[in-house]
DNA sequence: TATATATGACTACAGATGTAGTCTTGTGTC
DNA sequence: GACACAAGACTACATCTGTAGTCATATATA
């Protein structure tokens, strides 16, 4: 056992990998335009080499449309969050899963109604494992 | 909003960490033997750099005592996994505490123990949150 | 047509991280 | 005392990541 060298998505490029999920093929500008609506002040050169990175490591796919190039996700976003998911788990908590659950129910706000929805979940995990 | 730029605990340094906490004042000898058991196969001298840049980034401090020194975390484990799993809340899922419970509930395998120990912390937390 | 701007390709630099090597010193063993 | 080994300080290199700059090209506007 020893650390997964592969190569990670970058904090950063996190957030540029949201925003293409979430605007559906975006095009560069448009990537440029939600990330600093959203609070990064970062320089559109830098946002542009994220991209461009992203591309490179084969996270993110383009093609060109009447001259600009839209980009899109290479993996589903449930894809990626399971894999950053496991890796955190290990690295925080050596994979005991109860122990991160545990973790953030205790440190965390959580309405009323997200308990019952957690506790539904819990209930039909339960049930599941039952047959 | 952007990115927290302060400089974070990589992912094996994160490794040296558990050690140490696990160890008490551990040597550097010690941490070397207990991380290559658990499978990292690093050169000593990976880990002894490890250990050193942890001090210099004030994660952890040393006390010489007959001749070698003993390593300790200045901050408490559970702080820093706090501040780790915010980071880690905040990057994957926008803050969604409950999105996150949910994903792992639902992707991961847990005992029956288990989930009824969490059902127990949910109902705990729901109780207090009545008063 | 001239100008301004956006876009993409390519490049650069600083700092962080993984993986060590070299050297000096101290300790233990023969 | 001689030798081996561990430990710590200091150094080095490659790669990754954050933050851009430069240049060429295409498009829009006056």
């Amino acid at each position: 056992m020893s650390l997964d060298k592969k190569i990670q998505i970058s904090d950063a490029e996190w957030e540029v990998m949201k925003v293409v999920w979430e605007l559906k093929r975006p095009t560069s500008g448009e990537i440029i335009s939600c990330l600093n609506s959203n609070g990064f002040d970062w320089s559109p050169k830098t946002i542009r080499t994220m991209i461009t990175r992203l591309v490179k490591k084969n996270e993110i796919k383009c093609k060109e449309e009447d001259g600009l190039l839209r980009y899109s996700s290479i993996k589903e976003k449930d894809r990626l969050i399971k894999d950053a998911g496991k890796r955190f788990l290990k690295k925080i908590f050596d994979g005991g899963t109860s122990n991160l659950l545990l973790h953030f129910v205790n440190n965390t706000d959580l309405s009323n109604a997200e308990i019952e929805e957690l506790q539904k979940s819990l209930d039909q995990k339960r049930d599941e494992q039952k047959k």
